[in-house]
DNA sequence: CCTAAATTCCCCACTTTCCCCCACTTAATG
DNA sequence: CATTAAGTGGGGGAAAGTGGGGAATTTAGG
């Protein structure tokens, strides 16, 4: 289960540290493989899960009917965005340029990995600020949605 | 599991160099052998399987009544414009040029190859980014159908 | 059937990118 | 303040991607 937000800089080479209290979860599973991908929906953030967690998604929407549209879509964002990366000794991953750019990442300056449950969440700190904000005024809105679907919530 | 995009250039000759980390699962299986096929419901790509994967489609595409006309017309789409090619001692495919044509390939010309799961396929750039781009409008849209089912998937 | 042209295939070589490893700096702990 | 762990920076070697020469095979035309 991993939670807390953590800033770390994204090197000059793409790479950015995990930070420690996460890499034994990350390891333990499926050797040091974690899979990364883009946000499904359009969020400028990138997911992050241990590799063996991930599987079990993959295996699933794998064998969705390819040659249905609305099916052939979902496996066509989860598949072609999705990486397989290694820590390396340093307990550091190196994000794809394409990632980088969804995410609007800039080498040299600070990211933030929140974790999220299931898995962890790769954001520029810009975003992630940006985001925080918005997302506590739409739920102190008594008046929104979510709130109401909120109230209900056994917390 | 074949997953993540690579852009290389199909050069001069028409080959493109498949991306090292497809290489050993497409070997391992059929001996080098591949089988490229264009897609049978329009979309402007290339299908490829390692050559034991492709047996299994094949069985089933094999077995569906021939004489209803949209298995029919399903059959003769991919099995029409099958081709078995060979890996070279470098990890490149010669694409035939009526599957260029198909795909919009250009020799020179820089291509994605993109892992979907139990196949690859091969798009030109352009095609590539265009229709992700179209997949993640249909996606981030609330109200559209492939939005509710990937709702529905425990990510 | 023979020759010429084009295509395909195999190999070598160059360039660029990536990844592993070492080392330094900064922060946490007792 | 000392010691250990975490985070950061960067060099060098290996591997991946790319280009192209030339032999072998196929195709077309006379």
């Amino acid at each position: 289960m991993y939670f807390g937000t953590n800033l770390v800089k994204l090197d000059t080479k793409g790479r950015a540290a995990i930070p420690a209290r996460h890499r034994e979860g990350l390891r333990n599973s499926g050797g040091s493989r974690v899979a990364v991908t883009i946000h499904p929906r359009g969020e400028k953030s990138l997911w992050m899960y241990p590799w063996d967690e991930w599987e079990k998604t993959a295996e699933v929407v794998g064998n969705l009917p390819a040659l249905n549209k609305h099916y052939s879509q979902i496996q066509h964002i989860l598949f072609s965005n999705l990486y397989e990366l290694d820590l390396d000794g340093q307990g550091r991953i190196l994000l794809p340029q394409k990632h980088r750019e969804h995410a609007g990442l800039v080498a040299g300056e600070q990211i933030a990995i929140i974790g999220k449950g299931r898995r962890l969440e790769i954001w520029s700190q810009q975003m992630a600020q940006q985001v925080e904000e918005e997302n506590m005024l739409a739920l102190q809105d008594p008046d929104s949605e979510v709130s109401a679907e909120i109230e209900n919530l056994n917390l």
